[in-house]
RNA sequence: GCCUUGGUGGCGGAAUAGGUAGACGCGCAGGACUUAAAAUCCUGUUUCCAGCAAUGGAAGUACGGGUUCGAUUCCCGUCUGAGGCACCA
C-alpha cells in the first residue's frame, strides 16, 4: 500500500463536497473567527503558483483554527471589474463579462485543486449586479453625506442643508473651499444650482477636477500603467495631462482619523509606518505673499511650509506649472517662455518629476511678490519639483536651509540669503533641524523650535499668516472613463448631478431602483472628448429625468467593502443584516501583499469609518489583525536572437557564448559562425536595426545585432533550452540555427520579475499538483520560507517535501503488508518527539511561520521513523497536527484510522509539557566568548558549584593559561562564559 | 528621488527576548539493497590550515565602523536586490 496521493486526494475531496463540511453558518455556541484572503483579479492567465501562497497560508491558519474550536469564517470570491478584460475586449471583441466568467470558472477549479476549506456558498464577485448594487449604494451614502469636523465623523448632507437655513456655513469651513463664506439668508437665495454646487463641496463622494494621461491619437484617457516611457504603450503614441472633471472621495476628511486608529490595529510596523507616511501629516504654517498682476490687481500666494522660522530667508517663491495663477501674475514679455515650460511639463508624469532631483528645470513669471515681513520683492517662478496636489501648489524658498531650493537657486543664479551663520557653506543647503536662526530680524538667535512659535505669531498678528496641519494624502480620485466597472447610480437634470434615490429621479420618474445595470455594449471605444464608451450608448444615457453619469468606478469600489458581504452574501435587502455584521465583526486575520500597503487597504478602512459614522456597522476598522506574504516572483528566461537587416532565417546564441565573446580581447571564432550564419542567410552587418520604435538592440562584436527575446520558462530546465519545446512552443522558428555551447547545450540568460503571462513566465499550480499531490504543493510553498519574503519560485526541492509526505505514510502503512498501526504503549521517546511537534507547530502556526512548521514535522517523522513507531497513540495526534498542511493525507489517514466524520472537526491534541521537560542541559561553556566546550549540568544546579566545576576543568584551565577569571557569566538554561 | 523591506554554505533557508551560526530540505560525493533501474536506507558535505586518522586551530552571517563578557540579532555609515509612489489589481 503505498502514497497514492491522486486517489487519496479525490477521495478527501469528495468527502468534504459531499458533507458540505466547510459550510459556515452565522450563529454557532464556539467563538467566531473570521479569516480572509485578498480577493484575486481572475486574469486570463489563471492562477499562478505566486497566488496559492497567502491563500494557503490563511487556510492553514483557519484550519488550525477550526480545529482549536472556533467557528471559522473563511470566504473566497472575485475582484472582477478591471482594465485588463476591457482591454482584452477591446483587442478580441469578447465581452468582458464573457471571458471574466471563463477566468474565475478557471480559478475556481485551480483553487478547488489544492484544496482550501473555503464556504463557496458564500463566494462574491463584484461584477454582478447583485453585488454592485449594493457597491452603488453605499456611493449614495457617500455622496449624501458631509464630514462634521466638530463632530469629528460622516453626517447626512440633511443635517448640514438644516444648519445651513439657520446659520449659513459660519461654523462649518468647507472643505472643498475654505474662503467660502454665506449666511442663512443668501443660503436661501441660492437658486438650486447654487446650493448643489454648494453642498458638492462638502459631500463625502463629489465632483471635482483631476489630471488623466490623455492620448489624443487613441482618443482615449489612459492608465498610468499604459504609459510608458513618455508615450502610450499601444502604439507609442505622445500623450500629456489633461485636466477633466471626476468624481473623488474626500478621504482627507479621515485623514486624522486613518492615522490615529493605526495604533490599535495589529499590523506589522512597517506597514502602519508606510501608511503614515502615506498620509504624510506636517504641521506648519501658511503663509500669504501678496503680489500685483500685470494689470495693476492685487492678488495673493499662499503657501505651506513646514518650517516658518526661515521665513526671512526667503529668496523666490515657486509655483507649481498647473497652479490657477500662473496664467494670471505671468508678466507680458514671460508668456511665450511660461506657455513653453508648461507645455513640457504637461508631458511629464508626477514620478518623473519627483524622481529626476538633479535635473534642474524652472521658468521666471516676471513677477514679484511682496514679503510678508521684510516687504522685499520675492521673485515668483514656477517648476515642475512643485507639485499642485501638495499644500497649496506653491512654496516659499529658502535655499540656505533647502537641498532643492539651494539646487534651483545655484542653477538660475538667485542671490542666496544665509540665515543659518558658518553652518550654512554656501556649497550644500544647512537642512538639519538643530540649530540658531541668524540674520533674520526678530529671529536672531533663537532656537529653530522657538523661531518656528515666534514666526508663526507674528504672521498671525498681522494677518499674513495661520498655523496648519498638512496631510500628503490627497481625496481619492473615484471616476475611470472606462465600460468594464460599477456605473453610477447619479442622473444629471441641466448639468445637476443627482442621486437616483434623490425625489427629483426616484418620485417623478421611477428611475431610483438599484442596481444601475452596465448596458450591453457592441463596441468598446472611447466616448467623444475623452468620455468612457458608455456615452456612445445614447438610448441608456438618455432617460426621461436627465442624462446618465458615463464614468464607472475604479477598482477598488467593488474591494473596499467586500469583507462585508461574506458575512450575509444573498441578502437583498441590506448590504449585510445587523445580526450578521454584529457576529462576525472585524476580520481578524485578513491575508495579502504589501503592494495594497496604501491603496486598498487605506480606501476600505475609510469606507469602513463612514459606514460606522453613518450607524451601519458596529465597528470603525475592517481588519484586526493583517498578514503580509511575500510575492512569489516569476524568473524569466531569454535568448538572443540575430537580427541583422536581411536575414531570412532565425539565429540564435547561447548565453555564455554571448557573455565571453561580447568582451574585447577575447577569441572570437564563434562570433565568426554567427557571421557565417548571417551570410548564408542573406543578411549584411552592422545594420541590423528594424523599424520600429520598441527595439532594443544590443551591439555585438563586428557589427552583429542582438536582441534579447522572452522564451516561455515551461521550455527550459533549469538555464537549458529545451529547443524541441522552444520550437513547438513558437513554430516560427521550426527551422531556427541554435548557435550553443561547446557541451552543446544552449543557455538562457534569466532574470527575477513579476510573474505574469507577458513575460512567459508563469508557472501553473496545476501541473505541481498532477505531478506531486495538492498536499505536497501546499507543504512545499510554506517550506521555500518564511510568508513575508519575496522569492522566486523555484521547483527545486519540492521533491524533498514529497519524500517526507511518503516517509510519514509509512509510519501508517507498508508498502507490501498494509496497515501496520499498532496499539502498543509509547515510549518517552516517542510521547517527546510528539508533543515537542504539537508544541512547536501551535506556537509557530500563531506567528505565521509556516516554513519551520514543515521542519518540524520532518524532524518528527525522521525521529518516529528511526524508533520505528507505528503506535496509535502516536500517530492519531500527529495526522490531526497535520492537517492544517496536508488536509488530503490527514483525511485519509484519519479514516484508516476508523474515525468517525470528518478530520476537519477533530480536536488539536493537547500539548502535555510533562513528556518533553528535561532536567538537565549541556551548556556551551565559552571563554572570552569563543564556544571550547560542552558540559552538563542539571537546571536547578547552584551556580556556585557550576563556576567550581568549569574553573576546575582542564581544557577551561588550559584557555585559561594560568590567568585568573574576571568575571563568570552563567546563564540559566542558556550558556557559560569565562572572562579573562 | 522618496517610503517600506531583504542580503547567512553550491542552493532554499534555521537560530522565537543579545547566548553553541548553518536546524530542516535540495544539490553533490561515497556506500548498501537490486541482474539493472526506480524507490528506499546509511555516511559525509561553510571555508582555510595542520594531521594517516580520531581531532585540533583560524576565519566566517553583503561591506566598513561602534556598543557588549558575548552581535546574524542593537546603533551609525556604504553597497545591492525587491515592493509601492495615488488610473494595474
Amino acid at each position: 500500500m503505498e502514497y497514492n496521493f491522486t486517489e487519496i486526494e479525490k477521495k478527501a475531496k469528495e468527502k468534504w463536497a459531499k458533507e458540505a463540511v466547510y459550510k459556515v453558518a452565522n450563529e454557532s455556541d464556539k467563538p467566531k473567527c473570521y479569516i480572509l484572503d485578498m480577493f484575486p483579479y481572475p486574469s486570463g492567465a489563471g492562477l499562478h503558483v505566486g497566488h496559492p501562497l497567502g491563500y494557503i497560508a490563511s487556510d492553514i491558519y483557519a484550519r488550525y483554527k477550526r480545529l482549536c474550536g472556533y467557528n471559522v469564517l473563511h470566504p473566497m470570491g472575485f475582484d472582477a471589474f478591471g482594465l485588463p478584460a476591457e482591454q482584452y475586449a477591446i483587442e478580441t471583441g469578447q465581452h468582458p463579462a464573457v471571458t471574466t466568467e471563463k477566468n474565475i470558472a478557471r480559478y475556481r477549479e485551480q483553487l478547488d485543486n489544492i484544496g482550501f476549506c473555503y464556504d463557496w456558498s458564500r463566494e462574491v464577485r463584484t461584477s454582478d449586479p447583485k453585488y454592485y448594487k449594493w457597491t452603488q449604494w453605499i456611493f449614495l451614502q457617500l455622496f449624501h453625506s458631509w464630514y462634521d469636523r466638530a463632530a469629528g465623523k460622516a453626517r447626512p448632507i440633511k443635517e448640514l442643508t438644516d444648519v445651513f437655513e439657520k446659520d449659513g456655513n459660519a461654523n462649518i469651513p468647507c472643505p472643498g473651499d475654505e474662503t467660502l463664506r454665506f449666511d442663512s439668508i443668501k443660503w436661501k437665495d441660492f437658486s438650486e444650482k447654487e446650493q448643489r454646487d454648494v453642498l458638492m463641496q462638502y459631500r463625502l463622494a463629489y465632483q471635482g477636477y483631476a489630471q488623466v494621461w490623455w492620448c489624443e491619437a487613441l482618443g482615449t484617457v489612459l492608465a498610468n500603467d499604459e504609459v510608458v516611457n513618455g508615450v502610450s504603450e499601444r502604439g507609442g503614441y505622445p500623450v500629456e495631462r489633461k485636466n477633466m472633471r471626476q468624481w473623488f472621495l474626500r478621504i482627507t476628511e479621515y485623514a486624522e482619523r486613518l492615522l490615529g486608529s493605526l495604533a490599535k490595529l495589529d499590523w506589522s510596523e512597517s506597514m502602519k509606518e508606510m501608511q503614515s507616511n502615506w498620509i504624510g501629516k506636517s504641521v506648519g504654517a501658511e503663509v500669504r505673499f501678496g503680489l500685483f498682476t500685470p494689470d495693476a490687481k492685487t492678488t495673493f500666494i499662499n503657501v505651506f511650509t513646514t518650517r516658518p522660522d526661515t521665513i526671512f530667508g526667503v529668496d523666490f517663491m515657486v509655483l507649481a506649472p498647473e497652479h490657477a495663477l500662473v496664467d494670471v501674475i505671468t508678466t507680458p514679455d514671460q508668456k511665450e517662455e511660461i506657455g513653453k515650460y508648461v507645455q513640457y511639463v504637461k508631458s511629464r508624469s508626477e514620478r518623473e518629476r519627483m524622481s529626476e532631483v538633479k535635473q534642474v528645470t524652472g521658468c521666471f513669471t516676471g513677477a514679484y511678490a511682496v514679503h510678508p515681513l521684510t516687504r522685499k520683492n520675492v521673485p515668483v517662478w514656477i517648476s515642475e519639483y512643485v507639485l499642485v496636489g501638495y499644500g497649496t501648489g506653491a512654496i516659499m524658498a529658502v535655499p540656505s536651509g533647502d537641498e532643492r531650493d539651494h539646487a534651483f537657486a545655484k542653477h538660475f543664479n538667485i542671490p542666496i540669503t544665509n540665515i543659518f551663520g558658518d553652518r550654512y557653506t554656501g556649497e550644500e543647503a544647512y537642512s538639519s533641524k538643530t540649530g540658531i536662526i541668524e540674520n533674520s530680524e526678530f529671529l536672531t538667535g533663537m532656537s529653530i523650535v522657538d523661531a518656528t512659535e515666534a514666526a508663526i505669531n507674528k504672521l498671525q498678528f498681522i494677518g499674513a499668516g495661520t498655523r496648519k496641519i498638512n496631510y500628503r494624502l490627497r481625496d481619492a480620485g473615484f471616476s475611470r472613463q472606462r465600460y468594464w466597472g460599477e456605473p453610477f447610480p447619479v442622473i444629471y437634470v441641466d448639468d445637476i448631478p443627482y442621486g437616483t434615490d434623490e425625489p427629483i429621479i426616484h418620485n417623478e420618474h421611477k428611475l431610483g431602483s438599484l442596481p444601475v445595470e452596465l448596458p450591453y455594449v457592441e463596441s468598446y471605444k472611447p466616448g467623444p472628448e475623452g468620455q468612457g464608451p458608455l456615452a456612445n450608448i445614447d438610448d441608456w444615457v438618455e432617460t426621461d429625468a436627465g442624462e446618465r453619469e458615463t464614468n464607472t468606478m475604479p477598482g477598488y469600489a467593488g474591494s473596499s467593502w467586500y469583507f462585508l458581504r461574506y458575512m450575509d452574501p444573498h441578502n437583498d435587502a441590506e448590504f449585510a443584516s445587523r445580526k450578521a455584521v454584529d457576529y462576525w465583526n472585524q476580520v481578524d486575520l485578513y491575508v495579502g501583499g504589501t503592494e495594497h500597503a496604501v491603496g486598498h487597504l487605506l480606501y476600505s478602512r475609510m469606507w469602513t469609518k463612514a459606514l460606522y459614522d453613518l450607524g451601519y456597522i458596529g465597528f470603525d476598522e475592517p481588519f484586526k489583525r493583517l498578514l503580509n506574504q511575500g510575492m512569489i516572483q516569476g524568473s524569466s528566461r531569454f535568448v538572443y536572437k540575430v537580427v541583422n537587416k536581411g536575414i531570412s532565417a532565425e539565429v540564435f546564441v547561447s548565453k555564455d557564448i554571448f557573455d565571453e565573446q561580447g568582451k574585447e580581447g577575447r577569441n572570437g571564432s564563434l562570433t565568426s559562425d554567427i557571421k557565417y550564419f548571417i551570410k548564408k542567410n542573406g543578411g549584411n552587418f552592422g545594420e541590423g536595426i528594424p523599424s520600429g520604435n520598441n527595439y532594443n538592440g544590443i551591439f555585438f562584436r563586428h557589427g552583429i545585432i542582438l536582441t534579447k527575446t522572452r522564451v516561455d520558462v515551461n521550455t527550459v530546465d533549469g538555464l537549458e533550452l529545451n529547443i524541441e519545446a522552444f520550437k513547438k512552443w513558437r513554430p516560427e522558428y521550426s527551422n531556427a540555427t541554435f548557435i550553443k555551447e561547446d557541451n552543446g547545450k544552449f543557455i538562457c540568460e534569466a532574470e527575477v520579475e513579476k510573474m505574469s503571462k507577458s513575460k512567459y513566465n508563469v508557472v501553473n499550480p496545476d501541473d505541481i499538483v498532477a505531478q506531486y499531490g495538492a498536499d505536497t504543493f501546499r507543504m512545499y510553498e510554506m517550506f521555500l520560507g518564511p510568508i513575508d519574503i519575496s522569492k522566486p519560485w523555484d521547483t527545486k526541492g519540492i521533491e524533498g517535501v514529497h519524500r517526507f509526505l511518503k516517509k510519514m505514510w509509512r509510519l501508517y502503512a507498508d508498502e507490501q503488508t498494509g496497515w501496520i498501526v499498532n496499539d502498543d504503549a509509547a515510549t518517552d521517546a516517542e510521547l517527546k518527539a510528539l508533543h515537542k511537534t504539537i508544541k512547536k507547530i501551535g506556537d509557530d502556526i500563531e506567528r505565521f511561520s509556516f516554513n519551520t512548521s514543515v521542519s518540524q514535522f520532518m524532524i518528527c517523522v525522521n525521529e518516529l521513523a528511526t524508533l520505528g513507531c507505528h503506535k496509535r497513540s502516536i500517530l492519531e495526534p500527529l495526522a490531526v497536527a497535520i492537517c492544517p498542511f496536508a488536509p488530503h493525507l490527514a483525511e485519509e489517514l484519519w479514516q484508516q484510522l476508523g474515525n468517525k466524520g470528518s478530520v476537519v472537526d477533530a480536536p488539536f491534541p493537547k500539548y502535555e509539557e510533562r513528556y518533553v521537560t528535561d532536567n538537565s542541559k549541556k551548556y556551551p561553556v565559552a571563554v572570552n566568548g569563543k564556544t571550547r566546550m560542552e558540559m552538563e549540568f542539571p537546571l536547578d544546579a547552584e551556580p556556585v558549584i557550576i563556576e567550581q566545576q568549569v574553573l576546575a576543568d582542564e581544557t577551561i584551565k588550559k584557555w585559561l593559561e594560568g590567568k585568573e577569571p574576571k568575571k563568570f557569566i552563567y546563564v540559566k538554561g542558556k550558556m557559560i562564559n569565562v572572562v579573562v
